[in-house]
DNA sequence: CACCAAAGTTGATCTGGATCAACCAGCCGG
DNA sequence: CCGGCTGGTTGATCCAGATCAACTTTGGTG
């Protein structure tokens, strides 16, 4: 493999690994002073415009993701159109796991989107040498899991009602899990995305939505949603 | 944690790893020969009858499986009582994954199985030491996440004619990966857990089911069904 | 600031799959 | 050989959510 001699062209961003802001929230936090520099040097840092992909699901995946800003949407399609969101990836993220030698679904930024893309085989390169990076990585690999679990019990199994109660509730507990503690629940997606994720129909979500909001469980706003009742919400999702 | 010092219990079974049938298609098949003997030093061979519970969901983790022989039944439920199947185990199968220290999930057997189990403590230690079985777990980790994800798809996405179709295919595959290449595919599971796989209910796995004999694409016999246009139902699996 | 396109809401109607209700076929124990 | 029990099938009906169709709101743009 050819690699540049030439100045990094991230030089302006040196030391950006350390300054991270999501750093103690990704894979990245399990990293020391040197791993961290070493990380730095074989990651790129890149931005991506609303709607722009950062992979197609098919493709050969020469890359894996580290999100730092924005939200990126995951998604499997069928060969006729149909859609199924697997997932809503935010800053700390970790776009990775691949069993394969190509990408398995796709993914692309909803707003501005900020991730460090490595390419696989420096990643695999770097990984194999840090068995506590491992167990990291292992761990993340088992929390997905565990929640795709979750999705697999909601989509079979819960009326729409339930749906979009339990996607308001988890969506503000990630959100606070990154700093996001605003009493809004922000959703950058569209309603079609949280249908998708859903597997539900645009109609289905926005009357569900307006019927919360009519039974003062919470109140619609731009951008998303201010929740006046969490305690009956949290109940419609558990049940 | 109190370990006798007596001879071991499974003495009679001495070796059995490495006779083990499933090894390969295992996370053990990853271990070498002293590996293999450490292995089977800290496993304990586990017999369980139709229906008997592995573990159960919210249950303190204590223990990781290996699945040697048998089918197993991988669950959520809902307070009320609704199930969802989040997988079958086969033979070479592995639960281990797990973020918390409780199962997310119930295991029962569906018919006669064998078990390898060890204590989750043992289990960790064994494989902290040994990167290379750490990136073995890792893979099986991704290939399950891709699975639940192709799952997500099916469970948002796809028309009950589609999700029996894709069951049929996927199942007879994994049958045909350990070594059941029978033109019969064996269901060793209910129809009860047909539907709360697919989310669906039993009589409209019913009426899939014999819809598809009423148009010569198999035939329904006892314990499985004989696929007589395998193209037809890959293509449905696959639309 | 008027226009347009895209996103979201709302209403009317339809339907795939759920629900409710028999019924049937093994199979086991006496 | 019979009765009952469990799992599976089949039929009739229902309904949650899909589909179809306007309509409204929002946000960008000349």
């Amino acid at each position: 493999m050819i690699r540049t001699i030439s100045p990094n062209p991230n030089r302006a961003s040196f030391g950006r690994c350390s300054a991270c802001a999501v750093r103690s929230l990704s894979i990245c936090g399990a990293l020391d002073q040197s791993d961290l520099m070493e990380f730095e040097r074989i990651s790129r840092h890149v931005q991506l415009s609303p709607n722009e992909a950062l992979f197609t699901a098919g493709q050969i995946a020469r890359s894996v993701h580290n999100v730092t800003a924005g939200v990126v949407r995951l998604y499997k399609l069928l060969p006729d159109g149909r859609r199924q969101i697997i997932g809503f990836a935010l800053p700390g993220d970790f776009l990775g796991a691949a069993p394969s030698d190509r990408y398995s679904y796709s993914a692309d930024a909803i707003d501005s989107v900020s991730v460090c893309r490595l390419s696989r085989e420096s990643f695999t390169q770097f990984i194999e040498q840090r068995p506590h990076f491992l167990i990291r990585i292992n761990e993340i690999a088992s929390r997905e899991l565990m929640l795709a679990q979750e999705q697999m019990l909601l989509l079979g199994r819960r009326t729409a009602e339930e749906k979009v109660a339990s996607f308001l509730v988890g969506w503000r507990e990630r959100l606070a899990h990154i700093g996001d503690v605003r009493q809004t629940i922000a959703l950058p997606m569209s309603r079609q995305d949280i249908a998708d994720y859903l597997g539900l129909t645009i109609e289905t979500v926005s009357r569900t939505l307006t019927r919360f909001e009519r039974e003062k469980m919470l109140i619609i706003v731009a951008g998303g949603v201010r929740l006046l009742d969490p305690t009956r919400a949290a109940a419609m999702a558990a049940a």
